[in-house]
RNA sequence: GUGGGUGUAGCUCAGCUGGUAGAGCACUGGGUUGUGGCCUCAGUGGUCGUGGGUUCAAGUCCCAUCAUCCACCCCA
């Protein structure tokens, strides 16, 4: 085969794209309920809002963009996540200026240059929910119940709320610090990864997996104790409000995102069910971001949703509901076949699925093909009931047929089906 | 970027220690000259990922390459 799509690229074919469908109908009902509107951003970008925003140390910057430059010589890079996209119209359109609060989602694609593996895809796509303008914990509580709700409406279980909160930029920097100075002192018993993130990014060496820097974590100085006071009330109001409508969360200190602009709250929504990827929702605070992107100094929260995850989670558990033809027309011979042809669009035309071989085929095989696409009722019009001026009507489920006159056959069909 | 597994019919796979390919499902047709599902019979369909090598002989062994999956890293 000469094309296929490309490494990580995958095509969304017609017995998937049902799930999908459901999936983005589920969320739209459910986030207009919350007050939150769709906006949809380009997928291509000038490199730079990514690296800005993101953070040039980032992963995600320093190694997996599709970057390019077109023909002008300007650097662009393919979206590899939504938030600064959403932050940058958000400043672009001055969206704060009528309404003090701004609730948008997006969904589509983005794309990482990463090594494809289970739940991890170059190009994937998201739900992205994003709340702009308020500060307080409830805001960082309806976005954490808006994504519960959004698992629990279309059928996910067994997911868990991990929860933490990273500082602010009072506190963090004293943590950062202390934390350091500690790994500093313990490097020979670090990975030779860690040993490299305790200088660039300490906090990630609480990710991972390497049982020497685990232990080594285990009694290293944890953020809690650090908090200032107000992201302390912060995250303890936060925590209480998710009590008072008892959703149940994880405190989990070693929730460590990837992203720089996360402040406060962030959280992970996750499964066990998804090989090493985990994470079907991820999302935080992110206080700074609008600022550092040209913008006025307001707060905002949100969180992003993998489709892909989600649609392997569902797989697993129940099939999408599909629709059925409501009738399989079976034309025999050359005489009925204009008929039948003007009595389907007119019945389609009605709303009515219905369908019609065009292949001349045996009545025997028009059954067949009536009966694997699971057509509710046929049709059958060959020489007898011309002559007739009659249809038979076979009811696919019952094996009942009876006879439906010429004379009004798609207003009278129309009513039956 | 690193490591491991797998590449045989449209799909899922079998093929032992080398002797030029098989099953189930699917598809087409018959068993019912105009009646589906079940059953039954038959048929279509494969340069065994690709390129090289060893050999009288390679799907089977060796090398390379590509693809894919899983894991690391990181994330949705």
């Amino acid at each position: 085969m000469e094309f296929t799509t490309l490494k990580g690229f995958k095509d969304i074919l017609p017995e998937e794209s049902a799930r999908w469908q459901e999936i983005e109908t589920n969320a739209r009902a459910l986030f207009s309920t919350f007050g939150y509107r769709e906006i949809k951003t380009p997928v291509l970008e000038k490199t730079a809002l990514f690296s800005r925003g993101i953070g040039r140390e980032t992963d995600i910057v320093s190694k997996e963009m599709y970057s390019f430059e077109d023909i002008k010589g300007r650097g662009l890079t393919m979206r590899p996540e939504a938030t600064a996209s959403v932050v940058r119209a958000y400043i672009q359109h001055r969206l704060y200026r009528n309404y003090p609060i701004q609730k948008l989602y997006a969904m589509g694609p983005m794309f990482r240059h990463e090594r494809p593996q289970k739940g991890r895809f170059r190009q994937f796509h998201q739900i992205n929910v994003e709340l702009f303008g308020d500060p307080g914990p409830q805001s960082d509580a309806e976005i954490i119940i808006l994504a519960m709700y959004f698992f629990e409406m279309i059928g996910l279980r067994d997911l868990t709320l991990h929860l933490n909160s990273l500082g602010c930029p009072d506190c963090r920097p004293d943590f950062k610090e202390k934390l350091k100075r500690y790994l500093a002192e313990r490097t020979s018993s670090l990975c030779a990864d860690c040993q490299k993130r305790a200088q660039l990014n300490p906090l990630r060496v609480f990710d991972c997996k390497v049982e020497t820097c685990k232990s080594v974590v285990q009694n290293a100085p944890a953020i809690p104790a650090f908090l200032c006071r107000d992201c302390r009330d912060h995250f303890g109001s936060l925590k209480a409000t998710l009590d008072a409508l008892n959703i149940p969360f994880e405190v989990n200190d070693r929730l460590v995102r990837g992203l720089d602009y996360y402040n406060r709250t962030t959280f992970e929504i996750q499964t066990e069910h998804l090989g090493a990827q985990n994470a079907v929702a991820g999302g935080g605070r992110y206080d700074g971001l609008v600022k550092t992107l040209g913008g006025p100094d307001h707060p905002a929260i949100g969180f992003a949703v993998g489709i892909e995850r989600v649609v392997a989670l569902l797989e697993a558990s129940k099939p999408a509901e599909l629709r059925k033809p409501d009738l399989f027309i079976a034309a025999l011979g050359e005489n009925v076949s204009l008929p039948a042809f003007q009595w389907m669009t007119a019945l389609r035309k009605q709303g009515l699925w219905v369908e019609l071989d065009y292949g001349g085929k045996s009545l025997k095989s028009q059954m067949k093909k009536a009966n694997r696409l699971d057509a509710q009722n046929v049709l059958i019009v060959g020489d007898d009931e011309a002559a007739a001026k009659k249809a038979v009507l076979r009811d696919m489920n019952t094996g009942e047929q009876i006879d439906v006159g010429f004379n009004n056959l798609v207003s009278t069909l129309k009513d039956m089906l």
